[in-house]
DNA sequence: TTCCGGCCGG
DNA sequence: CCGGCGGGAA
């Protein structure tokens, strides 16, 4: 059969998937801090029950720094209960408010100023984030350009051939973030479909996207996998006839 | 019963 | 490396 790079193959996965389901509009939040609080709620727990949380607080007012630092842990545990884990969740968002307010005077852009690298070491430190929850902030929240890995991403990859199932996170990510970093087409394919008409009428947006096309390719690409992860690779089966991503796995006259 | 957009402590 | 955390939906 014909060898094919683990770099070729992650940027086929993305073009192929591009092209079929065009773009993604991930992660779905009002703010920069809706994103961290969804980053910590969604951790092991489907995302239709973080729905209901978030919803809890918003109704309640509290899906802000300020809220959060002044609701008290009792409540909070109340409203965030359909997300499960909701005692240590609510202690761990109360930790990353005083983090917050201890570091950089309870200021986001001040947080995410901070060099990329950098910044993933101190959210590292953080009880209750690991290393998806603060890949997970840094780009969806703060368009830091790097690569988040989860269980969707693990398994996909391992029934591709792309990985050995006990692969490190660290390694994962910087593969994929290689291959998704080497092949400049890709941008493209995300520029193409998303301001397709110019002078949009959402500026603000437009000119973050502008700002680090890199963190949008990772965007999409994880929302792309997230999708094939929840429509076709299932967990305990794979409809792998049905997927986009299919004719990858059948060895062809390549 | 299983599964979910993990992480921590022993 | 392993058990615990935990509610909601399929």
């Amino acid at each position: 059969m014909s060898k094919v790079s683990s770099e070729e193959n992650i940027a086929a996965i993305y073009s192929m998937l591009a092209r079929a389901w065009g773009r993604q509009h991930w992660w779905p939040a009002r703010s920069r801090f809706e994103v961290i609080v969804g980053a910590y709620l969604t951790q092991n727990t489907s995302w239709r029950n973080v729905e209901i949380a978030m919803r809890n607080l918003h109704a309640a007012r509290v899906l802000s720094v300020e809220g959060i630092r002044n609701i008290s842990v009792g409540r909070l545990e109340r409203l965030i209960r359909s997300s499960g884990y909701f005692r240590q969740k609510a202690r761990k968002l109360k930790m990353f408010v005083r983090f917050l307010d201890r570091c950089y005077g309870g200021s986001l852009n001040k947080m995410f100023a901070q060099p990329t690298a950098e910044l993933r070491e101190q959210l590292l430190s953080l009880n209750g984030v690991g290393p998806e929850t603060a890949d997970s902030i840094l780009l969806y929240a703060g368009q830091h350009p790097v690569f988040v890995v989860d269980a969707y991403t693990r398994r996909l990859s391992i029934r591709h051939g792309i990985l050995p199932d006990n692969a490190p996170y660290e390694e994962i990510r910087s593969l994929f973030e290689r291959s998704l970093t080497r092949v400049p087409e890709l941008s493209a394919i995300v520029v193409s479909s998303s301001s397709a008409g110019k002078a949009s009428h959402s500026p603000s947006r437009m000119s973050l996207a502008a700002r680090s096309p890199l963190a949008q390719v990772f965007n999409e690409m994880h929302g792309l996998i997230v999708s094939a992860g929840k429509q076709y690779c299932l967990k305990s089966k794979a409809h792998c006839d049905q997927c986009p991503l299919g004719p990858l796995l059948r060895p062809s006259s390549g």
